[in-house]
DNA sequence: AATAGTATTGCAAACATTTTCATTTTTGGG
DNA sequence: CCCAAAAATGAAAATGTTTGCAATACTATT
């Protein structure tokens, strides 16, 4: 019942030497935790104080290592140095820890491999969900996602058909949206600009979506340069201003608002003005892009309430493993703002 | 020896299956997990097999239970909404990651109750250490740090005396230098535009750095004029068209690169010259304030070198508990770029 | 005051590992 | 082919919780 004194000099408190303080037994100290309803208001207070006075920190390993869940969510993306996922991250991340979960982060730099890397260690880690970037995975994620039946959600990137909970927006009607704005305000001849899609079905499907919707106007007398570029500001800028400075294009349709700032900071270094003598159009709205001169046209895709919506998809999950997938297309905004204008045949 | 099979079903292959499917005791298998030295390659090999036709995957739990280091480090931040700590937070964990460690990530927005929570429920963890932003914490935080004898790293905010290991910069000296680069340029009334800072002794310190500079230089006649902001572009946009239209001052001096961008857009907005009519000056040099046409002067403060030569330092205490506390005051740069230049008495 | 019922508490097994110590196997030299 | 030394392996205890079940202590009712 009590525990043998004559043990080593321990520096952590256990529940052991909280009961000791308290003149009760450690499953007392337990309830106190997890079904405080259960045991007397009197004793409860008895072994708040026992806590205090010992310094006594629940130890979460030993928990989980019961079958308990273990409180943690993992969450994989691929960058969190760029603007790209902040919002988001920071949205899913204040859901869960408002419900006490704590998050492990990882990033793999768009390399898949990696990517499949970091989902063993966080099942190593016993998480009780997981969180993914996009649709596309290695097949051994997939598999290993599937058999380990744990509870995940897919982000970002919507799929009529995907296998685990998914929320996000089409990247291809936003992609086809960005585009159709150019093409509905007479411009023809539209500079691509996009990030390398290797390894990233978003930008895929956003690039597949721009080049739909120029397909479609093509009898019109549509015409598409594309050019791959990267999540830098730095690096956009220059493949911007070389695009521009070919002088091909009237308007430049950015994947992304990290390509549509490089854009408009090209623009500018080339002494072109926007949007008079071209348009910028871009996807994603982050933070800031609404206050540059000129403000950014974007497509918006509401990053905060996808990260918050995807939070709580998952704590669902986690609670109710067994309901049905949910699947939850976020719906775009079209945001013309400075950046585009009409096609001026003058220029 | 060999497991009571009469057991229920079990979704997760624990040690004791790979054991019986490798025909081995668990100790072995554990030991070519953490001693693979001590088992014969063949052995070895037989084991691996086992592992992969059971589909087994380590319990980290078990293994943090037994007292082994738990593979996880705690990295406390005010956010991560903002580009502020993004570049920080990837050179971090991109270093503990290559050393198969884990991050949880917890931010507590500029709020350092919050942070002692999340602080409580990184030890519940039993993380095995913890990094922290800046020297400004309650002191239920930094007695719970000492009492618990984790390894810690205080990032971001140099001091010469702190109690734990400390890498960071002297934002007193980056406020400093900047503002000193305006009074060399011959600015007298200067703007300084900062973060408020309330629970963020990195911002207060910058602020301290620069009017320390202005004092030194108010015999010449310098001026000062204070506006509180926030980490927000549009917000501080808004705040510094405020003060550039009341026209009061020659140069402005911003407490980071956001507010340093809001203040580019603001002076555009406006159609105030930079840097002919107003110079901005800023602190930080955040990815992209380069890029910005006209480029931003700053002070850099070089966040990816900060984040790895944290993570190695925590690394390092981690395994070496009893070593003296290290302290590491990374040096700054000034970058004078187009967005500041010499006052012009003609304006 | 006895009884039934309920509220509270304790005992001990279970969870998945690691590690010490003891035992067995292998190796190399004669 | 034997023996000592070294290498490899196994048995069992230990790690810090939670929980089912049993035991005990209250409470209300008669």
């Amino acid at each position: 019942m009590l525990r043998d004194m004559g043990k080593k000099y321990k520096d952590q408190a256990d529940i052991f030497d909280v009961a000791n303080a308290a003149g009760v037994s450690t499953s007392t100290v337990s309830r106190t935790f997890n079904h405080p309803d259960l045991v007397r208001p009197q004793t409860r207070k008895r072994i708040a104080e026992a806590i205090k006075t010992t310094g006594y920190i629940r130890n979460r390993a030993a928990q989980t290592i019961h079958g308990r869940r273990s409180g943690t969510v993992g969450f994989i993306v691929p960058t969190i140095e760029h603007t790209i996922f902040a919002e988001l991250v920071h949205a899913f991340s204040q859901t869960l820890e408002a419900e006490d979960y704590s998050i492990i982060l990882s990033s793999h730099d768009y390399d898949l491999r990696r990517e499949y890397h970091h989902l063993r260690k966080l099942l190593e880690h016993r998480v009780d969900g997981i969180a993914l970037i996009g649709q596309m995975h290695r097949n051994e994620t997939n598999q290993l996602l599937k058999i380990q039946k744990i509870p995940v959600v897919n982000i970002w990137n919507y799929s009529e058909n995907s296998y685990f909970d998914c929320i996000g927006a089409s990247n291809f009607e936003a992609g086809y949206v960005a585009c159709k704005h150019l093409l509905d305000l007479g411009h023809e001849k539209i500079g691509l600009v996009f990030p390398d899609h290797f390894d990233n079905d978003r930008a895929e499907d956003r690039l597949n979506g721009a080049k739909t919707a120029l397909a479609e106007a093509h009898d019109y007398g549509s015409e598409q340069f594309v050019k791959f570029s990267s999540y830098s500001v730095s690096r956009a800028k220059l493949d911007c201003m070389e695009l521009l400075s070919q002088g091909k294009t009237s308007a430049l349709l950015c994947g992304n608002d990290v390509i549509g700032r490089g854009a408009l900071h090209a623009a500018r270094e080339l002494g072109i003005t926007i949007p008079d003598e071209q348009s910028i159009m871009s996807i994603g709205d982050f933070k800031g892009s609404a206050d540059f001169v000129p403000s950014l046209s974007t497509v918006r895709i509401p990053s905060e309430k996808i990260g918050r919506l995807s939070a709580e998809v998952l704590l669902k999950r986690i609670l109710q493993p067994e309901c049905a997938v949910e699947r939850q297309k976020i719906s775009l905004e079209l945001l013309p703002r400075q950046s585009t204008c009409k096609w001026q045949p003058a220029y």
